[in-house]
DNA sequence: TTACTTTTGCAACTAAGTTGCAGTAAGAAA
DNA sequence: TTTCTTACTGCAACTTAGTTGCAAAAGTAA
């Protein structure tokens, strides 16, 4: 079930993913918002976000839960499927607008895919 | 630091490897041999025979750590790098032999990739 | 066997995320 | 505007994966 009243968390939150181009992860953003609200309620618009298609989200290379904007998406459907990228060193994620075909695989049917490419960032190399 | 020497906690964790084709995870094996060994330990074997080469690791879809056999690599370069496929419904975790191209990124370096994919297994569909 | 050093077990800890429940506040209805 | 319903939030307690420090145990070479 996703967002069916505008409260001040969720305007919140939209807000941030408005002017970040980069994704976040749930602890920067608990971290970020720790004086504002509760880090339960943080983890519950995320995911009434996602359901709704405004946010997707993701596993980094460390298992933490990473989200950013969707574009195009709805609550019947995701397709902004893409890869992320991971800097090793400052471990900042971005969304990347390529297309990596996948392959199909005998014997599996594949959903949908989470690619994660590592790296070293503009800043950091 | 990897292995140097050959104790039974080493012997026990690379058996299974040995005979299992599929990815385990570090979960699965606390559980499966929490009469043998302590958890500690598992985590600590684990992480010795992947910086020999002997097994790599990489997360799964829940955020969980998954292992599994290397092909030809070393504690000098781990080459052994293909994606990955996970079942949404019982969980299992496969290494697959396909070859995915990864694209270049303007301004990123990439050292290497962790590429998911999420379905439905043989016995699940 | 002895001596040296790696490896293990244990217990306590950390950190991310979840759950149950009572109280608060959107927003529709009156 | 006030009332009413129920979605949403805060809090505290919990769960679970993985880590750490340290003392004891077990490889290995001499
Ligand atoms: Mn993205
Ligand atoms: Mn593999
Ligand atoms: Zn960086
Ligand atoms: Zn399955």
């Amino acid at each position: 079930m996703g967002v069916i009243r505008k409260t001040k968390s969720v305007e919140t939150l939209l807000a941030i993913f408005e002017q970040n181009k980069d994704a976040v992860s749930a602890v920067q953003l608990v971290d970020l918002l720790k004086d504002q609200m509760n880090k339960t309620t943080i983890y519950r618009v995320l995911e009434r976000l996602e359901s709704d298609g405004l946010v997707h989200s993701f596993m980094g290379k460390d298992g933490l839960k990473w989200y950013a904007t969707c574009h195009g998406c709805s609550s019947a459907q995701h397709i902004d499927i893409h890869p992320h990228f991971q800097c090793q060193h400052c471990g900042k994620v971005d969304c990347l607008s390529v297309d990596m075909k996948i392959p199909s695989i005998p014997n599996r049917k594949i959903n949908f895919s989470q690619i994660l490419l590592i790296g070293e960032c503009e800043s950091c190399s």
